[in-house]
DNA sequence: TTGACATATCAACTTTCATTGATATATATG
DNA sequence: CATATATATCAATGAAAGTTGATATGTCAA
């Protein structure tokens, strides 16, 4: 760690989840998009603090949006929520090294 | 939001893997158990700074400890990592509905 | 017991992140 | 065009997290 800080993609998409809201946001996300303004009457935030947060989710890749007029709707990225899952499953060793070879499902 | 930051486990684990130092860490653990001297050998990293992220971890619960005379060895704690698999699954709606109800392996 | 080693913790500091209110931009509507 | 609405962005501030060097604690070995 010399003076830049060499984030890599894990590093983001925890950092990503690694706050409350933003969660919020995803579980909202779930029951399919949104547009900032569901999210502000939803969560009782403040407009400029969803964006900011949704810019964060954004960033990592963890959702997508689609402007139509006026709104921006934002969903759920299922792609990168697998890399996610992959990543996450690469912590554990040992456990799961067979299962990723030969598909189970 | 008022004033306590209300810290639920979620964002516990998410932020305890948003480091790549810690990152690293975990990475090291799955060769098996290493005390902190390795780890300050591997990662060429100061001792202080490796006990600062150890605990991060350890408080997530992603990590055990188990001392031994001088040394203190960790090591990875499957069950928090499985914890984890489920907590990002809970993250893709649909996707993964059925397939936590129905064994499929 | 003394000294060396392994680790944790602490205090000071720097950096990064989140919140807020204000402003900017774009789009729709009368 | 003028106004209202939806969103993004910015600047200022405050809070949290990470780094570093120093010190404390505990354990082993001579």
């Amino acid at each position: 760690m010399i003076t830049t800080k060499r984030h890599d993609q894990s590093t983001i998409l925890f950092h990503a989840l690694s706050d409350e809201t933003r969660l919020a946001i995803m579980g909202r996300l779930k029951d399919g998009e949104q547009c900032v303004c569901d999210l502000t009457d939803a969560l009782k935030s403040a407009q400029s603090r969803l964006s900011f947060h949704l810019k964060v989710l954004k960033d990592a890749g963890l959702i997508k949006d689609r402007p139509e007029g006026r709104w921006i709707y934002y969903s759920l990225n299922a792609e990168a929520l697998e890399g996610l899952e992959e990543v996450v499953q690469g912590l554990n060793s040992s456990r799961h090294r067979e299962a990723s070879s030969s598909k189970c499902c």
